[in-house]
DNA sequence: AAAGTTCTGGTCGACAAGACCCTAACCTGC
DNA sequence: GCAGGTTAGGGTCTTGTCGACCAGAACTTT
C-alpha cells in the first residue's frame, strides 16, 4: 500500500509508529540487474561484466542499470538485456527477487530488482563486444567463490540458480537453452547440467515425447559428433512449453480438480 | 549492477544508450506491501485495510508502507506485519514480487516489494483493532472482482495466491495456517482450500505421517465437533517443515543426485 | 570388415497414489 | 440405554509412473 489509513503524522493504531508523510518519502535509487544464463561446453555459464569504476572496480558483476521513470520493471530488464547482448527475448525474462539491504551499495541506498534471462549460447555475442569487460563464466566458479562478485551479486546469482532449477521443472524453459532445433540429447544435457543429475536417455525420451505439445519431430537428423554414433533426430519446441512440464504437481488426468 | 562499466555519459558499447550518471539517479519511492493470508470458516481469507486518503479513498487495499533507509526489505515487511496484526512471525514472510509500473500510483513513481504472510486465524486481532478500517475478506471475493482493490493490488493478490499454492507444495507452510496443535483434518482442510481440491482423508493421513519430521503426535485428542464423530488425534508440527514436503521433484531416495 | 559410440525402443520391477471398504469412537435424540 | 448419524483411522486393491536394464539400429573411425 502506498499510504496508511490515518492522516499523516497520526499513529494509525495504538502502539505503532506514526505513518510517513507520503509527500516526504525517503528517496531510493532503483536498479534492475539481469542474471543471464546459458549453456556452454556442457555446463551452465553466466554472463558477467567487469566493473570499470569504484566501488568494486575491476571486479565481476551482473549486468544491470537504473530503472527509468517512464518504463516498467519488465521493460527495464528487457532493455538491459538488449544493451548487453543485443538479444530481444522478453519471453525468457523472469523476475525473481528484490534486494534492498541498506549497506549493499556503499554510495547510496539502492534497491535492485533481479531478473533471470536464459539464452542459447551467447558466445559469439560476447566475443563480438569488447572481450575485456564481458565474459561467460561457469556458474560453479561463482558459487564456489573462485570468482567473487561485486556488491551482493553472489547472493543474487545463487537465488537465480535456485530459480532456474524450479523454472526448469514447472515451465518449458529448457528449450531456451538450446537452439531452434535440437536433439533430445542436447535437451537432456540441459536438465542434467542445471539439476546436476544423471538422467537415463531412454526414459527421458519417453517422458518428453509422450507429453504432447512439447517436442515436434522435424524429420531431419543431426550429424553425429566426432566420436560417431547413430545420428539423432532433430526436434523443435512445441507450443506447450509454458504450460507446465512432464513433471507436475497435479496428476495427469487432473481428476483432483473440483471447480476452477 | 549499480553502474555500467564505462565512464558516465560514454556509451559502453556500439549502439547502446549512454549510461546514467550514478550521482544523478532518478529517485523513487520504495514501499513494502504484505498480503496476509489466513484460514477462516474453512476458506482462504486476506487481511485488507480501507484507505482513508486519496487516491482510492475508501477502497480496500493491502497493508503496507514505506521502506525506511536503515532497514532491509525483510525487516520492513516484518515491521509492517507487526504494525497491522501485532504478530511477530518473520519466518512466515516470503517475498514474491516487485511492482514498478510508472502509472501504478498516480501521485508519484513508486516501486513496491510484495510479501506473503501466512498466519493462523487473526480474527481476534482484527476485531481488536478499529474494525472499520481492517477486515478479513475471502480471497475468492477479491479474485472474482466482488471486492475491488486500490492501485494494482488485485494483481499483487493474484500473484500472492499463485505463490502460496507453490509454497504449500515445496515447503511446510501449511502448518502456518493452523494452530500450535492441530488435527490432520484441519491440516487437510488447508490443502483443500488453497489448492481447491478434494483429498482422500485416509490417503492424506498416510502421506503425512509416513514422511517423518512433519507431524508429531501429542497423544492428546481433540474434542469432536457439534456433529459428533470419533475424536481426532492432535499433532504438532515437526522440524522438517521447511525442507520440502511429501510431494517432491526428486525421488525419495535421492538416488538421482550425483554430487552436491 | 571390425570395433566403438550413440540413439531408440522394449521389458521388468518397485513404488507411490488414488479409490474404496470397514471398523472405531464419539455425538444427539428418543 | 439404544439407535442412528458423523467423523477418524486403518486396510486393501488397482493403477500409473518412473527408474534400471537390455537389445537392436545407425553411424563413426581404424
Amino acid at each position: 500500500m502506498e499510504t496508511k489509513t490515518s492522516g499523516a503524522g497520526v499513529p494509525s493504531r495504538a502502539g505503532v509508529p506514526a505513518d510517513y508523510d507520503p509527500s516526504r518519502f525517503p528517496p531510493f535509487a532503483v536498479t534492475v540487474d539481469v542474471v543471464i544464463l546459458t549453456m556452454s561446453e556442457g555446463t551452465l555459464h553466466a554472463l558477467l561484466v567487469r566493473r570499470g569504476e569504484a566501488p568494486f572496480q575491476g571486479m565481476w558483476a551482473i549486468p544491470g542499470g537504473f530503472k527509468r521513470p517512464a518504463e516498467t520493471l519488465d521493460e527495464a530488464a528487457k532493455r538491459e538485456l538488449a544493451e548487453e547482448t543485443g538479444v530481444d527475448a522478453a519471453s525468457l525474462l523472469t523476475q525473481f527477487g528484490a534486494y534492498g539491504d541498506p549497506e549493499r551499495d556503499p554510495r547510496m541506498n539502492v534497491v535492485t530488482v533481479a531478473y533471470l534471462a536464459v539464452l542459447r549460447d551467447v558466445g559469439a555475442i560476447v566475443a563480438g563486444t569488447d572481450a575485456a569487460d564481458a565474459a561467460l563464466v561457469p556458474v560453479s566458479d561463482v558459487l564456489t567463490g573462485t570468482i567473487d562478485l561485486a556488491f551482493d551479486h553472489l547472493r543474487i546469482v545463487r537465488d537465480a540458480i535456485q530459480r532456474v532449477r524450479v523454472e526448469l521443472e514447472v515451465t518449458g524453459i529448457a528449450t531456451a537453452f538450446v537452439g531452434a532445433t535440437f536433439t533430445l540429447a542436447e535437451l537432456r544435457a540441459v536438465y542434467e547440467a542445471v539439476w546436476n543429475v544423471q538422467l537415463d536417455a531412454a526414459n527421458f525420451r519417453r517422458s518428453v515425447v509422450a507429453e504432447d505439445g512439447w517436442v515436434i519431430p522435424t524429420g531431419r537428423r543431426a550429424r553425429p559428433g566426432a566420436a560417431g554414433g547413430r545420428p539423432a533426430e532433430l526436434y523443435r519446441a512445441g507450443r506447450a512449453w509454458n504450460h507446465g512440464g512432464p513433471i507436475r504437481r497435479l496428476p495427469r488426468n487432473g481428476k483432483r480438480e473440483v471447480q476452477a
